[in-house]
DNA sequence: GTCTATAGGATGATAGAC
DNA sequence: GTCTATCATCCTATAGAC
């Protein structure tokens, strides 16, 4: 313990932050110090090198995943179809209110060190495992047609999701995420019986 | 001109290689001239900065989109369906060849540079128009059901190849590219008259 | 646990000869 | 256009006092 905020935990938040904002090779571990109000001897009391700071993040992120994205909006809808398009409209307004700079933390560090450290690949698939189960748990609630698998469904949820916000972060509109929703959305309806 | 091939030529080519493995940040102008086989101050004669070479390569990426990606699947299909899901089928068989390590280069780089350099997002954002628009040309020909634009499926057809491409990397699997390409193929198929 | 100080190497970029 | 040599800075990581 070191006051209101554990050292660690300014160090890992500042870590999510810049990992986010900039990347992960682009983020310097002069630049998390910095922004932790920390002096580097620190992170290395916790960490034994940066990949283990990209490691500690992933678990937070893991740890935020159903308090964060699916708790709100599971909360403002009963219907589990409704459910999985009210966390569609969340990405939705994580795009609009970063002017279309929003980018899904996990994808883009999926992109950028899943090919280069196994530890954070494993992490990243187990964010992503559970950001399906999520979906598959709304999704084994509807009556769907014969020979449609909530799992396999949830994977292609994430999968319109990831897709559409890369590319309404390229072109800086919200059209093909949009686009991508309305049509995942009369995919689902019309398996439904 | 400098022999069999042009120097600036060696120094992009082995740019793209190397963003493509590394991803941009994680590649450093000494591995590029070195991969290229040349020296620094020739990197310098062609190119200002990093970020000027990155701007050629994704000129590349544009150039090489329709003979590379779009020629060969649509010389094996005729159908303008099957010619779609022939390209589809062409990502999962880089998935394969590389391990589960391949990475859309264009989304990579859309992630990762695209809210740092406008002028690479302007460029990613151009290479998406035109794959977009090579699918679009081949939905267009399909008998659709009123309602369906090509240029909007044609965003959701690129929506799945990216989510799909990126989840299978993390999972070191083709499976969740598999199912969502088959729950595609099923949407399609159920717009047509 | 946190600090100061710094090692040791890599980085992007430049200068100027040829 | 290509080369050698190098600058100035930044980087990750460590050592050791407190």
């Amino acid at each position: 313990m070191a006051g209101p905020v554990a050292t660690r935990d300014k160090i890992v938040g500042s870590a999510l932050e810049l990992f986010w904002e900039r990347g992960y090779e682009a983020t310097g571990i002069s630049d998390i110090v910095e922004r932790a109000g920390v002096r580097s001897g620190s992170l290395y009391h916790f960490f034994e090198n940066k990949e283990h700071v990209l490691v500690a993040v992933l678990e937070t992120y893991q740890a935020a995943l159903i308090p964060h994205i699916f708790d709100p909006p599971f909360q403002r809808e009963r219907d589990p179809l409704e459910r999985i398009f009210a966390v569609l409209a969340d990405y939705r307004n994580r795009l609009l209110t970063t002017a279309f700079k929003y980018r899904c933390p996990i994808g883009s560090l999926a992109l950028e060190v899943g090919p280069v450290s196994e530890r954070a690949r494993v992490l990243i698939d187990a964010n992503f495992a559970a950001w399906r189960a999520a979906i598959a748990s709304q999704l084994s609630q509807l009556r769907l047609r014969r020979g449609n698998d909530p799992a396999s469904l949830a994977a292609f949820v994430l999968t319109v999701m990831e897709g559409g916000v890369m590319q309404a972060a390229a072109h800086r509109s919200a059209e093909p995420y949009d686009e991508s929703i309305a049509h995942l959305r009369a995919y689902l309806t019309s398996l439904l019986k």
